[in-house]
DNA sequence: CCGCCGAAGTGTTACGTATAACGTCGAGGT
DNA sequence: ACCTCGACGTTATACGTAACACTTCGGCGG
């Protein structure tokens, strides 16, 4: 339903607005263009200015593109949006990268259990660089080929390959967890684990291993299951289920499998926290959702994906990345008490 | 750490191409272009396409959008992807895009709550067309100056400016909702409602009137409230905690609402499902992990994602946009149940 | 008065691609 | 023998931007 009158209201170029502003396009850039300070003339500048805006005059970014060679565009790579803890640190990137006019585009990973082709063949975008969870490890190979600037998000620091780490403190959390339940007077535990194998779990089996060995008389059994809470559930319920003497606690991997442990435990007829105490990882929306509420290790996931803005920011600029762990903290809610021996 | 040897693995461009395969660069694009068949011989085709991957040459995209126009990238404008429903409707979006070699770049929405900024000037990518949820509404005037094709997921279809609809048949849906409660025997409800008023919920609302005035005996007070479980929980047990014939079902206009309504039926001592229902909608991964599970009205999520991407390569490519609701189902679960008076 | 300098702009070019317009060459019809 | 035509390629060009190299000009020291 165009007028004819008005056929197409192309989009305005620099050079309409040099037209517009009765100077040349170079100088046009020049002004927009905002460094080059002092190199046109204020007055000049101000017509330039008024230009643009009267036309609505926006850059082309594709035509930007290829005179730069630069996209002004990141990758992320993350298992699954549709975890919660993924999407916030989508979301702390993209916010952060507005801030510097760049973008932030996602791979796609339609049956959210991971990567499913190329990233350079599906990334419509050329990339400046890319933000890789470690558990979306799948896409890592892909990602060797490509010599763009890539800052690995929580994983193996010692893997010089990456420009650039973001971790967490994952370590000191398992730790927290674990003392705050020696504390209460745990000793059998049970650590419902994630399948998947990928550094930041690998350090949360280390940590707790480590911790309940401190204590000298605590056992421990691991069971592993996929991140999902039917898959939690089962794994659960079957190492509740067996003979002899029980777990007091579970410690799980991550808030998820700890709502799979509390169906498990209510199943079971195990009241939460009286009979068993449970504890979870991340401190998701889900967290506070169930009841009891999970204690759980609050993970700043927005800040880690900001941090991986930060970094690659940085790394483009050629300037150090600022390294160090993000620290984490216990949230003591609901689901954790004193085991049933102990308040006799 | 490059070596002075191979100084800048610059990528290789068409012409790198032709000048391998002996040929000229427009040749190369006739190859790889895809388009114009016949128009090379085979044997030439074949030799551009050996040389193409011996390089590894990749069609550098800023210069194909400069030169075509179009970018090959639509975008997605949602409230916030840390909602479980619209991390599954971008998974679909981008699901299908990818099939079509089209990208989706999202509105960014750092705080969760709603867009921050104009869209044309934080999407860093030229589009192609816009795919837009009615819940982002706060997004639209802007959009509104851009004349972009728009497709509108879940909106009020009579609203003709859009260039498609892609809507869920969420009256049905509700219709279903209140059908299972009445036959359960429930005649007092709650309608726990969501506080933004977008045309997903008001038809949610009107439909549910309708269907509980068609009981004629049936009553319903209705309450508002942020979707979030906190806020869900507030609102639910101010409702509940009213003096006088108390609700025997709530109906919420969301999973996280009803989370938050077993959490204040939990508070206040009632038992869910036995001395009060509670029915969810969406279906989230949250609706199996709460206990019991909740009674809710399955969304095809992602199947929304992808019909929106659907309708916006058809009308890209001049053919018109399948319209047609989407079907929805009640899924019964644990947390309803006939109303006490009835059981008794 | 010459030469030089900085200030303020302008002309020009290249980025890599897709395609319109244009050769070229041999086969086949009349 | 001449024209036509289709098959197969090539040449040339434009997309919109950024930035290098250049011009113009007024001022100023020697």
């Amino acid at each position: 339903m165009t007028s004819p009158q008005q056929p197409v209201p192309a989009r305005p170029t620099s050079r309409d607005v040099a037209r517009a502003a009765g100077v040349s396009q170079a100088t046009v850039s020049l002004v927009l263009g905002g460094k080059w300070p002092g190199r046109v003339s204020e007055v000049t500048a101000q017509r330039v200015r008024e230009a643009a805006a009267e036309l609505g005059y926006r850059p082309n970014l594709a035509a930007r593109s290829l005179r730069l060679g630069r996209t002004r565009t990141a990758l992320l790579v993350v298992p699954a949006l549709t975890n919660e803890f993924f999407a916030r640190v989508y979301a702390g990137a993209a916010a952060l990268a507005a801030e510097h006019d760049f973008g932030v585009v996602l791979y796609p990973s339609p049956d959210g259990t991971g990567p499913a082709r190329d990233p350079f063949d599906s990334a419509r975008a050329a990339l400046d660089g890319v933000i890789a969870s470690s558990m979306a490890a799948d896409a890592l190979d892909a990602l060797h080929g490509a010599d763009l600037p890539l800052v690995m998000l929580d994983s193996d620091a010692s893997d010089t390959g990456p420009a650039a780490h973001v971790n967490l403190d994952i370590a000191d959390g398992m730790r927290q967890v674990t003392d705050h339940l020696l504390g209460l007077g745990h000793r059998r535990f049970l650590h419902l684990a994630s399948a998947v194998d990928t550094w930041t779990f690998a350090v949360r089996a280390e940590a707790l291993h480590e911790a309940l060995g401190a204590a000298g008389d605590a056992t421990v059994r691991t069971v592993r299951a996929p991140l999902d809470v039917g898959a939690g559930r089962e794994a659960a319920e079957q190492a509740l289920a067996v003979t002899g003497e029980r777990p007091t606690a579970i410690i799980c991997d991550d808030d998820i499998l700890a709502a799979g442990a509390c169906k498990a435990a209510r199943r079971l007829g195990l009241r939460v926290p009286d009979e068993l105490s449970v504890t979870g990882f991340d401190d998701l929306a889900l967290a506070t959702a169930l009841e009891p509420e999970l204690t759980t290790v609050r993970l700043p996931a927005e800040q880690v994906g900001e941090r991986g803005m930060e970094a690659l920011l940085a790394v483009l600029d050629g300037r150090p990345a600022e390294q160090g762990g993000l620290p984490v903290e216990l949230v003591v809610r609901g689901s954790t008490a004193p085991p049933p021996a102990a308040r006799a």
